[in-house]
DNA sequence: GATGAATGAGTATTCATTCAT
DNA sequence: CATGAATGAATACTCATTCAT
């Protein structure tokens, strides 16, 4: 994998060739859009988020938005995937300890990609297609963790320790600046 | 300490003598007001809440909650210091162990409780009021955790654990039916 | 006459034996309330006027000027009857040059009484109470204006002459600074 | 100059091509409810002016109303340039019996002119834009009548004159029936 | 007389969405 | 593709008034 594309989600540009968010290739507006809408939930959240902003932050009119998305559900669903696709390739850390080391890392360039999942895990008690965006991160989630664990040749409890990285790593969203101290002692504790 | 009141949050109930909310004995109506607010968040967010649902709930006008309170941020304030008053006794617990059991069981029992702090924490980033109600939280937490790995004469980066319980805490908020694993395994890592 | 009780008009302090406002002798607090409500008036206009406003300026609470009042309509017409009774006394002066000194040094120390008058002259359109207010203090002024340019031996056009007091009094309510100037003027051209 | 347009006031009508209000040429739209704002000042004074109201009677949502302009504050605006627009053409009447005349005809034919700048003179007092156009409108007002005193090759008190003539045009905006008395006394006084 | 709770009609404003051009 | 006009439901908040205590 590689977490490129976040030092791409500056203002205006196009994400890589593998956007294909919603079905297929996405046009280079469609992906404006989404990643305009990104930049917004994570500044102020589900709750502000407003067509009118992202309109106003591609360069568009506001009602051109449902040229390219039916409405504004559909908008928050092309957020979910485009979040989830820029943490959710994990598995290449080859280490516990790696992986931990590249989340941390991650959390200091681009804390916003954290609070947007935040944002999303607690839309998704609403929202059943973020619901199921999320869903299936999860699921991926576990299966690379445990592939990692297994790797690492950790003996004990492997799925109470996926379970704790996984919620480890979401308290840390919304406080980056314990990440260090939090992944450093996880570390420490689950591989010695 | 003791997470009483906790059981008593059905709706309509009016929660107990001891709650001094906003610097004094709260009235009723307030209570019951800050209550159905709160639960509210529980079920839609801050995301979702009205007034109207939440005067609905009281059973009274909505033009009369603002004979109670001033306004809707004075509210969402009131369910801040609720929702914390909830879970803030935590040192009572005597062992870190005891303190994740007493945090799973209260997690099965009342799960909203730990929704709506998530909700806090997210809507703190943009919620001045919210946000000072949190710190002030998270301050009393670590202090009560510092003090709990203390008496469990824990070796080690005490600094270190004591983030990792709170993130591993928050992480979980979101993900009930983890609890139960995630804090064996914290248990068995913090305390052996 | 004397257009003593403009001295008086300090907070809360009690109108003059005179005050037959409603039909009757005003008792203390009715007679603060109108005199709150003048106040309020001057600041804010009718626009402005808020029942709340007047009540704490007081010192009661709101729905206590119900007791006094039965509702808005009758301390608007309180007012009015107050506002006129401040500047009805124009005939004792003597003069029309004594008389529109007069008026430039009320206007110089108690502004907010014209404010007041305009503010009612204005809303003499709508409310037929206010309306019938204003009539008769004009149907006064009128003949006090001309027995006082009966009294100064006034030639020619006396009816224009008292339209034109009016006028330019009423006009100049509105920028007091204009009032020298503008009364200087008439005097000079109407009693040479 | 040319009074036009105070015709065509009627319910509805498009104002002529001349209607710079804000700066250019306002779309009809503005134009529409601009003058229905006005009307309804006229009607019901600021005191009730309602965007409903405005909106009905342009025939269009309530909300549409936010479309061409942010809101209540610059219909306000839009209405305080409109109205002196439509009487700040004074200069023309080459002669101040000349000019009076022509104000006396219009006080008949368009009270509703006078009425609502009536109500701006007092609302000036509190909102500041209004406030910057009266001034404005004050200041062109009294530049055009000093040219026309001495036009007519007036003695005396020139300044005297002027405030005076001001005064008693507010004054009578109140009361139009006594235009033609008033203007014709002042214009006996002033140019004999 | 006085108070606090409650009401309900009303008020500007917001916002996603639709539609004709 | 894009725009501007328009919509209508929703939203927090206001305020005079009523009523039980």
């Amino acid at each position: 994998m590689s977490l490129s594309g976040v030092g791409e989600l500056g203002h205006g540009q196009v994400i890589s060739s593998t956007n294909q968010l919603v079905g297929g290739v996405m046009g280079d507006r469609r992906a404006e859009i989404v990643q305009a809408a990104f930049r917004q939930v994570a500044t102020v959240g589900f709750e502000g988020l407003r067509l009118r902003e992202i309109a106003a932050d591609v360069g568009i009119d506001h009602s051109t938005l449902h040229h390219h998305f039916p409405g504004k559900k559909e908008i928050v669903a092309g957020v979910a995937e485009y979040a989830i696709g820029l943490t959710s390739d994990a598995g290449s850390a080859g280490t516990l300890r790696g992986y931990l080391a590249h989340l941390a890392s991650l959390l200091e360039r681009a804390p916003e990609v954290f609070v947007v999942t935040a944002e999303l895990d607690l839309r998704a008690r609403r929202d059943p297609v973020v619901r199921e965006v999320m869903a299936r991160h999860l699921a991926n989630w576990r299966a690379s963790l445990r592939q990692l664990f297994e790797v690492d040749g950790s003996v004990g409890d492997v799925d109470g320790g996926v379970e704790l990285v996984i919620a480890a790593v979401k308290g840390v969203q919304l406080a980056p600046e314990t990440a260090g101290v939090v992944f450093g002692r996880l570390a420490g504790l689950l591989v010695g």
